[in-house]
RNA sequence: UGGGGGAUCGUCUAGCGGUAGGACUACGGACUCUGACUCCGUCUGCCGAGGUUCGAAUCCUCGUCCCCCAGCCA
């Protein structure tokens, strides 16, 4: 409590919140909702609105409900109904009060629709939906009313209720709100209430084949729930007013307010349910939950954990304008979480094969290594070592450029936890010309990784024992697209032509650390100098194991390299 | 051209008449058995023009640019 109050206020949103709790409104009760449409997977701009709305009602003690916006039969389903819920649990919240849907108030909705019928402030329209698109007008020409507009209260009940009875067929008639043609709102010329869709819901069946619209179904769904603020995206600040207009008509027991912020984008991917789902339709990506997806369930699959979205949901801040975060910010934020708590383990994933010449045949020793060096709690490990190797194809040079700190013949190198090697022959394939193999010596005076002399090494390599080590594949995620923002017009073209091609890499010659072999779907590590990966939900076994990479560590080399 | 919104470092965001701050990125350096982590440092910003004021990102005026709205989608 006290905690709350000291905090200044972090956004605009809970700049109005303080404010109402200053003057009492609301009886100093915060009730916030998520509401989505169950027709698509959620994405991380979903885990922006998901984050604020629930983390609203843990700030000021009050509650969030999850409510299903489900008033669209044709677009809706269970399964997604069923992978929303378990997003938002991943992402650590619980609502309150049970899972709501706006579909259990359709009986209640469609009482107060009759109850503004015969107030006279909506009627039934039979006009097609083609030419109520001519009669509304445009946005700098009124619209028209319908010749149905004035149709008496009586004849609009009876159609309403014969509407509702089935008598009629899909667009045949709608219900319409009776505001003002000439509006300069274009939502404000009498907007549809419900529409007719003989399609059975998920939900209520084929007990309805009537359907309620967002607008009047939100607003009232919010009230219902006695929601104090109704927090939506930039899009639906024009909705606004209609929002109002049907409370104002209708005096409910509960009156919300609606506010609104910029959504989330972010680069070099796209946030839009439809695009989403045309990559997930096209066979563009494996699925909803490919790993490459901005969706919540493909990010969790990438390795993300839930405390990483929330912090880059702190972060990103919660404004009015438009903007498009850097990704660059979301990975920080994931590698912040990971080096932390990922214990480190060595994999090999282009293995070069290493002969250490002065090892003894047949012989082989166990050394430690440290399971995590910002956790001294995470312990040790034995890692295997013997005299035939693999390193990292990328570690040898045989013609280093200047700045190249790793293996190259002639040069001394650390393996990491065990021996100085150095480099002796080069041997290659006699056709190709590629390197197949590297003869070594190693320096037992320097078992564990330092030298009694004192001298120093430029680098220090990850490897595996080429007997121990544990064959799996890994998957190389990066960007999905290869523009920062996919969606900039450029001519004759769309999304889909800036996908990345090279946005996955299946590398399946893997060499793994022997403890790997353990690794339990999901689990997190930190592949030494490589990155950080997690053993695939869905595909990683004991039989055949799979990782993927979440997110590189940074890499300096990385960029001396690049830049020349 | 109607209505509704919005403009602060490259990116996101604070500021509410009194020295423009933070995070990410970039760059430089220190450290290092991960070219990681960590630490230190540097660069870059108030959309424009007027006005009010001792003093303006903040208040006023006039512009400019950007976003949203013409679904029986949400």
């Amino acid at each position: 409590m006290a905690d709350t109050e000291s905090k200044a206020p972090s956004n605009f949103i809970q700049t109005i919140i303080e404010e109402d709790l200053k003057t009492g409104k609301n009886d100093g009760r915060v009730a916030t909702r998520f509401p989505p449409e169950p027709n698509g997977y959620l994405h991380i701009g979903h885990a922006k609105s998901i984050c604020l709305n629930f983390g609203l009602a843990q700030t000021y003690n009050g509650t969030c409900n999850l409510r299903f916006d489900d008033t669209n039969p044709t677009k809706e389903e269970v399964e997604y109904v069923d992978a929303i819920k378990e997003d938002v649990h991943w992402l650590g919240f619980e609502w309150h009060d049970g899972a709501h849907y706006a579909s259990d108030y359709f009986d209640r909705l469609y009482d107060l629709a009759v109850r503004l019928i015969k107030d006279g402030k909506a009627y039934v329209d039979s006009l097609s939906a083609d030419e109520i698109r001519q009669y509304r007008g445009t946005l700098t020409e009124p619209g028209k009313d319908s010749p149905y507009r004035n149709r008496s209260v009586e004849e609009n009940l009876d159609l309403f209720q014969r509407m509702r009875n089935g008598e009629f067929e899909d667009g045949r008639h709608v219900l319409r709100a009776k505001i003002d043609m000439a509006h300069p709102n274009m939502l404000m010329r009498d907007p549809t209430l419900y529409r007719i869709r003989k399609a059975a819901h998920h939900r209520t069946g084929d007990r309805w084949c009537i359907y309620p619209m967002y607008d009047f179904t939100h607003c009232l769904s919010d009230a219902i729930e006695c929601i104090t603020h109704s927090i939506c995206t930039l899009e639906f600040e024009n909705n606004r007013a209609l929002y109002d207009w049907v409370l104002d008509q209708l005096a409910m027991p509960c009156r919300p307010r609606q506010y609104e912020f910029a959504r989330l984008n972010l680069t070099y991917t796209v946030l839009s349910k439809r695009k989403l789902i045309q990559l997930v339709q096209e066979g563009r990506v494996s699925g909803w939950d490919d790993p490459r997806m901005p969706t919540i369930s493909g990010i969790r699959r990438r390795g993300y954990t839930p405390e990483s979205i929330r912090t880059f949901c702190e972060r990103i801040g919660v404004a009015k304008a438009n903007s498009i975060v850097d990704m660059a910010l979301l990975e920080h934020t994931i590698r912040e979480d990971l080096n932390r708590r990922a214990p480190r383990m060595m994999a090999v994933l282009r293995p070069l094969k290493v002969t250490i010449e002065n090892y003894p045949e047949g012989q082989a020793e166990m050394l430690t290594a440290v399971n995590n060096p910002e956790d001294a709690a995470m312990g040790t490990r034995q890692v295997p070592f013997s005299r035939t190797l693999y390193i990292e194809r990328e570690d040898f040079l045989e013609d280093p450029p200047k700045k190249y700190f790793r293996l190259a013949p002639g040069r001394e190198v650390r393996l990491r936890y065990a021996y100085f090697i150095t480099c002796t022959q080069v041997i290659k394939d006699p056709h190709s010309g590629e390197v197949i193999e590297l003869r070594c010596t190693y320096d037992p005076a320097t078992r564990g990784g330092d030298a009694p002399d004192g001298r120093k090494v430029k680098a220090t390599l990850h490897w595996v024992s080429a007997e121990h080590a544990v064959p799996g594949q890994v998957n190389l995620y990066d960007r999905l697209f290869v523009k920062p923002d996919p969606d900039e017009r450029e001519e004759g073209k769309t999304f889909i032509d800036f996908l990345n091609p090279d946005s996955l890499d299946v590398l399946d010659d893997c060499r793994l650390e022997p403890e790997l072999a353990e690794a339990k779907p999901g689990a997190i590590y930190q592949f030494e100098r490589l990155g950080y990966f997690c053993a695939d939900s869905k595909l990683s076994s004991r039989d055949h194991l799979v990782f993927n990479r979440t997110v590189t560590l940074r890499d300096a080399w990385a960029k001396i390299a690049g830049n020349k």
